[in-house]
DNA sequence: GATCTGACCACCG
DNA sequence: CCGGTGGCCAGAT
């Protein structure tokens, strides 16, 4: 994904979110300007290159879990990079987003 | 270019 | 907190 796409607003955003911090999506699209468009969100992360330096993993879903369609072990590294910066996750696998949640 | 799909959310019950 | 519903919009088919 180049850099000068439209998602650039996204990334803005998410490049903003401190460590240890967490945002919803629905916040992120808010911040970029688009409130109700979380879907696009996703989207932009779903195409986000994986040599980018947009912390994506610290994009959770508005019930403080983490998303991504069925495939398993990716789902696993956003944990765990999380869990590097101080992220303590609940015993169902959420995060607290009262906690942890950026504002 | 119409239709389907989805890293979602707000709202309701 | 959980599940269902409607809505929005960019990619993929």
């Amino acid at each position: 994904m180049p850099e000068n796409s439209r998602y650039r607003r996204f990334y803005k955003v998410v490049e903003s979110i401190p460590e240890g911090r967490v945002a919803t999506y629905g916040q992120v699209a808010q911040l970029a300007g688009k409130p109700g468009r979380a879907r696009l969100v996703g989207h932009a992360l779903s195409s986000l290159e994986e040599e980018s330096d947009v912390p994506w993993h610290r994009v959770i879903n508005a019930r403080g879990e983490i998303s991504r369609r069925g495939l398993g072990d990716s789902e696993h590294y956003q944990r765990v990079l999380l869990e590097s910066e101080g992220v303590v996750f609940t015993e169902g696998g959420r995060v607290n987003l009262v906690r942890y949640q950026w504002r």
